[in-house]
DNA sequence: GGCGGCATGTAAAATGTTACATGATTTA
DNA sequence: TAAATCATGTAACATTTTACATGCCGCC
């Protein structure tokens, strides 16, 4: 359930439309809790429907203007509960490891296509979230939030150098067993 | 959609009934693919009406009564399709990354209880995976089976130390917030 | 014959995905 | 004024989560 805390984080750097909030969910805080426009309008709805946002005075409700929302006081008292509320971390769900030990059971030709394939992705996301760090956060800028922002941004980063040594960990993997076949 | 081909393999793996399904779901499998019993039972369901699974003929249709099932050709060949497709990692969803990007707009005040309690967690799954390897992978098991089931628990382990040190990391800094603010 | 555990399921609600619909504003 | 783009939404569906319901079986 962390959709709406996502939008409320959101909402409280800056108030948004929906469409804007749908632009930083594509980069930014869509990096670590991604979501399509359907799912924000829908949610944007709920919040405002529970008092914990509203819709900016100025925002006329017709459809295709325009509409942007701020977070109230009883939003900001959600959020910051949430914050320290106790919730697991969820169980991994991850396809690209379930593959590999299907591929286990039925053989693992052709495995390495797709290896390579996530390999660049991940490797082409780190560059990524290098330039970001480099550029947002040079050593000078200490404020809290931006010592937490960077610390999330670092998150990503260790998260797809994760995955870089894994993959090539695999592939290395699957050129023995290819060896050992031929 | 894995949910279907993680049945598939653990049923190809060895053939069950829902509930022994389930029990290998809590470990094994479900360390990189999660479900409960009832999504089991419903997605059985699924791929026996499509003729990718069927009940073994000792197995009497009650309710109450053990019910095991096997994988047919059309779902091994279904199975074999999926590993090497062609399918994007999914973009990360963290609710902690989240809650610490929240902390940076409403105050990271009591963060660092929930963060150590995530880290004695993933310290335990860590401890966990680190026990199967060496419990079950000894190196004279070399299998191609063998080699790709501990290549996907590397990725367990790998992912459990990102975490780990990424905490590690967090409450460096939170450290240095606080002493920054008192 | 009742109780606890095994085993399979149903129902409802929340969440996420995909495809489409509609109005407003800018610009060629 | 037509096309492109901005902006908000609806509808239908699939998936996941949570809570509950039911039947069987061994054992005391």
């Amino acid at each position: 359930m962390s959709l709406p805390h996502a939008i409320l984080t959101a909402l409280a750097e800056k108030p948004s439309s929906g469409l804007e909030l749908t632009r930083r969910f594509d980069k930014s805080i869509g990096y670590f809790w991604s979501a399509t426009h359907q799912q924000i309008y829908r949610e944007l709805g709920r919040l405002e429907e529970k008092g914990l946002i509203r819709a900016l005075p100025s925002a006329r409700p017709t459809r295709g203007q325009k509409k942007e929302y701020e977070v109230l006081p009883a939003g900001r008292a959600e959020l910051t509960a949430w914050v320290t509320d106790t919730e697991d971390p969820k169980p991994v769900r991850d396809a690209l490891l379930l593959r590999v030990r299907a591929a286990g059971v039925v053989g693992a030709e052709d495995l390495g296509a797709e290896l390579r394939r996530h390999l660049a992705l991940h490797r082409e996301q780190l560059a990524e979230y290098e330039a970001i760090e480099k550029r947002d956060f040079p050593p000078e800028r200490n404020a809290e939030q931006d010592r937490l922002r960077r610390l999330v941004l670092r998150g990503g980063i260790g998260l797809e150098s994760f995955w870089i040594s894994w993959l090539d960990e695999a592939l290395a993997e699957l050129e023995e067993i290819d060896g050992g076949r031929a």
